[in-house]
DNA sequence: AGACAGTTGTTGATGTATCACTAAGATAGC
DNA sequence: GCTATCTTAGTGATACATCAACAACTGTCT
């Protein structure tokens, strides 16, 4: 790597292993569950993310706008996912009451059926190669993990807004 | 989400929140720092990672198959990246010597200043926001977690090759 | 030499993510 | 009612990831 500055402080060991470590079980986990879905199922995880929020919404039937709150998307990759998915056949846009701007996402059957199935193995994907296989302190652990980092970008978004 | 099967066990509580911290980290973490990469040094992330492990390789040139194995990436996907850096002129191909089939990646200049300058600031985004609000037992604990993780993923890639 | 399997790298197609921009409808203040 | 502003959604351009197919070369075996 380049040379560092006089007042760069790199990494130590611990903090090197921990942040390679993310980054490889990020790749490696996420490809791997990635992978499974679209041969067990043939969705990707983004249709996955999409079905399981339609689908946990009341009435079987989400705004877009409160979609893209859900998932975390911008509305952009929501509106470019919703499109495929529409073209695909899981998914229909219909127009949204009382408000002639916006859209309501609702599962066709087949979307039903896509994610009814798609759900249970996931699910056992998941056990297999993450949940399962910690200890629940290290469950915990990463747990806290996450909200201390979300805290921190939170804030630090919060702050320059 | 759908109804689940009769033997379906479904995550706990514990677990739950261990696993959507890891994504929603994920997606916050690795997206506010490509957004700084992005910002401070105009280079994405795969840039960042293909340059770095070509500046650490010893004289500065590294092999193509060498380099796959250094960031973990397909063949396929590290051809269309040196092909699109090569056209953005941070860094050059060059023929093999001893194998016409091959190709050192090497730096340009503009790759190198590009990455001496850009390595800095993103090693104090990672600090900021990762290294240094974690403490050495949480990061001792995710380093654990990841090679777990790591460790049960290759097992069953081994088993089923 | 010639056949052949393995390695190395590229290409094209498809799907996806992000950005900047646009357009249409809603809403508040006058 | 009119206008300025906000909200909501969509679009096109660009970049990236993955897959399957391919081409070029190497080493080996005969």
């Amino acid at each position: 790597m380049a040379k560092q500055g006089t007042t760069t402080q790199w990494l130590d060991e611990r903090e090197h292993r921990a942040w390679r470590g993310f980054h490889r079980m990020r790749a490696e986990l996420l490809g791997h569950l990635a992978r499974q879905l679209s041969a067990d199922s043939n969705l990707t995880e983004a249709d996955f993310a999409i079905l399981v929020a339609v689908s946990e919404a009341p009435d079987r039937r989400i705004r877009a706008r409160d979609l893209c709150h859900v998932v975390q998307w911008e509305r952009s990759r929501l509106s470019h996912q919703i499109a495929r998915m529409e073209s695909r056949g899981t998914i229909a846009r219909q127009p949204c009451d009382g408000d002639a701007r916006g859209f309501d996402i609702v599962l066709t059957p087949e979307g039903l059926s896509a994610i009814e199935a798609a759900a249970p193995l996931h699910l056992v994907a998941v056990r297999h190669c993450f949940a399962d296989i910690l200890s629940a302190a290290q469950l915990d652990s990463l747990g806290d993990i996450a909200e201390t980092v979300l805290a921190h970008l939170a804030a630090e978004h919060a702050g320059c807004s």
